[in-house]
DNA sequence: ACCGATCCACAAA
DNA sequence: TTTGTGGATCGGT
């Protein structure tokens, strides 16, 4: 299944683009997925950050989460998480409940995280098309720093995003990990 | 004022 | 044909 606009709560855009003026309760769940581990939180509205990360950066997990959501109360409810965990390592978007999203970003950025929603699964595009698509045929790089600030991975697909040199180009969470999702992607199931 | 998950033209090999 | 480099670009910090 796909995801669609419907099922995302845009955030409104507050006056720092990294830092949500959110208030209410923030659960999260560490989880190990197929592609890796994750990082899994959500509000009540819905999921707010899906990050895979590596051992290393996990300490750092409930840090990172108040500093973006200085105003949520943390938990750590693996239980909560685990469902879409489970879903995300079996490959199949199986329950459209459990995916509505709360993204915060400024209205650049959900512009263009709004456009790659609009890639079908085992298809690629380039920063440059990504650009022309949200009418500014000049801001590759500018599209390309949205991208990269993508706070919901996997779910929104800015893994699908490569350079028009046919290069793969960047990913944050590791260009191999990028490589792994589009390998995964094209393959017929 | 500076920094990118970019792109293009153009030169040199 | 391939590889390297420099400048243009523009939203975010």
């Amino acid at each position: 299944m796909q995801l669609t606009d419907s099922m995302i709560h845009w955030s409104p855009a507050s006056r720092s683009p990294v830092v949500s003026s959110w208030v209410g309760q923030l659960i999260y769940g560490l989880h190990s997925t197929s592609f890796g581990d994750c990082l899994i939180a959500k509000t009540a509205i819905g999921i707010c950050q899906l990050e895979f990360f590596d051992s290393l950066i996990a300490t750092d997990a409930e840090q990172k989460l108040q500093a973006t959501w200085p105003n949520a109360e943390i938990r750590y409810q693996p239980a909560a998480t685990a469902a879409i965990a489970q879903q995300i390592l079996h490959h199949e978007i199986a329950d459209p409940e459990l995916f509505r999203l709360h993204v915060h970003g400024t209205p650049f950025q959900q512009q263009v995280w709004r456009s790659l929603l609009q890639i079908p699964r085992g298809v690629t595009t380039t920063y440059q098309a990504l650009a022309i698509a949200i009418g500014h045929p000049n801001a590759a790089r500018a599209v390309g720093n949205a991208v990269g600030k993508n706070p919901i991975a996997y779910l929104i697909p800015c893994h699908r995003v490569v350079r028009q040199s046919g290069e793969l180009g960047g990913y944050r969470w590791g260009q191999d990990r990028k490589q792994q999702l589009l390998n995964w992607e094209t393959q017929i199931r």
